[in-house]
DNA sequence: GCGCCCATGTAACTAGTTACATGATTCA
DNA sequence: TGAATCATGTAACTAGTTACATGGGCGC
């Protein structure tokens, strides 16, 4: 079985909501969806260019006087029905890959810490995801609740949450584990 | 900031261990730490040469008759430090990544019913991972209790197991939702 | 004047996947 | 007899990352 493109879908899901530059793309990812998917310029660019070859997704040039041209790229048909053909498909298994689990799995010889330390980041860092995503609930329900989207959108903020939520109980629960074997060593 | 080769470290970490050939690393990786990481030959072989000619570790051939040749890999000394160098360091950010996220963001146009049927097979797996936890968990608790990293590893078991369950959970509910949308929309 | 945002792209690289190739042993 | 397990590896490919290159506008 061949591995199929994901970046391609990604790009049409964007392009299907709105028309778009390739770094309006990039910007959309980065605020709406980062928590659950990323691209970055060095594939985005090639990607959209053979989407438009393959007639997925058309180019228009706009040049604004004062401004950096901005090519915008529009879904055609073909590109939606592509779209569509790839949602109804099956999710694909994707290994889950966590270097921090790799770390803690191996770290016998590693100062209990030093693991403290990498969990207290991990916390730092699913926090301040929590408040992104409060940010992104407010945003969906006072300016798109009207939209058919939005339960989709939210279904997919609550796993975000649910996930993060998760991640910050583990750690710290992991941390007084880590204390109390500590104290008893010490002891 | 260059990309570290994480299955480098790996394959170091499974070394620590105990000596082993290529095979047995896939195997470990297959059997004790697939919930989190992932090994592949085309990879591992080519690594495992390279980490030999940076005299991280060493192979010994053996032939047993009978059986096909085995290159059993020991880790040196030299790779006990630049493995726990790398256990020190704080953990890269990785941009996790979904496909279900994916398709359900842009999932306006399909169906309730394939969108409850992508969750269900969700909820398969996650549960099918839920047996392999247990199955791990007694193993770890029976056969390496007594080891100092026990309760690393079954710290690093907790994480998959609240991960996992989150996840069925929010299948469940997702489904939920979605079947009252539709009952809604058929009344 | 400095840094951030807008805006496009390429080149070089690396990590990782899949498919191919080979072949013995063991167990049902 | 056929499938699974043991066992090693290469070749071809693709996806994705990072660094480089360029440059104007805008706000502090």
């Amino acid at each position: 079985m061949p591995k199929i493109n994901k970046t391609r879908y990604a790009i049409l899901g964007v392009l299907s909501l709105k028309p778009g530059s390739g770094y309006d793309i990039k910007k959309f990812c980065d605020d709406s969806i980062f928590y659950f998917w990323n691209e970055n310029y060095g594939h985005l660019y090639p990607v959209l260019r053979q989407l438009e070859k393959d007639g997925l997704v058309t180019r228009s040039s706009e040049q604004t006087e004062g401004k950096p041209p901005r090519n915008v790229y529009s879904i055609t048909d073909q590109g939606r029905e592509e779209l569509h053909r790839w949602l109804m498909l099956p999710v694909e298994p994707y290994p889950f890959r966590s270097e921090l689990l790799l770390k803690m799995f191996f770290a016998v010889n590693i100062p209990r810490s030093n693991l403290i330390e990498k969990l207290e980041q991990k916390i730092q860092n699913e926090s301040s995801l929590m408040r992104d995503f409060a940010a992104i609930e407010d945003l969906i329900k006072n300016r798109f609740g009207g939209r058919p989207e939005a339960d989709l959108w939210l279904a997919t903020l609550d796993y975000g949450k649910r996930m993060t939520l998760a991640a910050i109980e583990w750690s710290e629960e992991t941390i007084g584990k880590l204390r109390e074997e500590k104290t008893k060593e010490g002891d």
